[in-house]
DNA sequence: TGCGTATATAAGCATGTAATTATATGATAG
DNA sequence: CTATCATATAATTACATGCTTATATACGCA
């Protein structure tokens, strides 16, 4: 039992809802690994770019993600300074890579590059 | 990170979704340290019998727990041969013990013995 | 300045969820 | 056998969710 951290249980629900979204899901784990804007989350999921800003307002909300511009664009980030970052983190590790999705983007010449 | 098991995204999330409640959250934490039958959930939760039998449902459904009939009463217990119970595991273990409202229940003089 | 691109927000709608009340089932005790 | 107790299921309702379309904002560039 690991004691490093616990988290209490209704906070740990409304985290838990939070990824229990395919869509978001897949985002946080993306995002372990890769930032990546709006627009690269459109093309990944083939769906429409309101449905992805409002998938990401609600991580944003609760801080699970941050947000920076550069340019043109917003790149999204895990906000890793989350109290509940290390819960997070126990559960996306437990999950297969998706790097693919963005190797793919790649691929595409549809991957975002800033400087 | 762990390589012992990884989970298809898409049952993860679905996984996710069922514990993103808290009062199966808490089940499922109960469960793995007591059975419990339904009439005790009933007591703890302070939830309509329906209510209980409806989210005990929705674990079974996927075979997160399983019953056994104990003379009058049904107990619920986690499934621990389910495939992803390592996985559900790991979750649950980041929570803070529930074992409080069991303690409670036998204050009350309402837990539920059978021989 | 004004236009185009990237993103956010608002409103509306269809579907999903979790509760309630009412009723059915199924085992046990007399 | 019948009545009772524990639980399950069904029907209904209120509310939440996730999408769509339409519109607003905000920055970068000619």
């Amino acid at each position: 039992m690991n004691k490093n951290f616990t988290t209490d249980i209704q906070r740990a629900s409304q985290l838990l809802k939070l990824l229990g979204d395919q869509t978001r899901l897949t985002m946080m784990k993306l995002l372990q690994s890769h930032d990546c804007c709006v627009c690269e989350f459109v093309e990944i999921f083939k769906m429409s770019q309101p449905a992805i800003s409002q998938h990401l307002r609600k991580l944003r909300d609760i801080e699970l993600v941050k947000e920076t511009r550069k340019g043109k664009w917003i790149f999204y980030s895990i906000n890793k300074d989350h109290k509940d970052y290390p819960f997070i983190q126990s559960v996306l590790e437990k999950l297969p890579g998706q790097d693919g999705l963005v190797t793919e983007l790649e691929a595409q010449g549809l991957r975002i590059c800033c400087e």
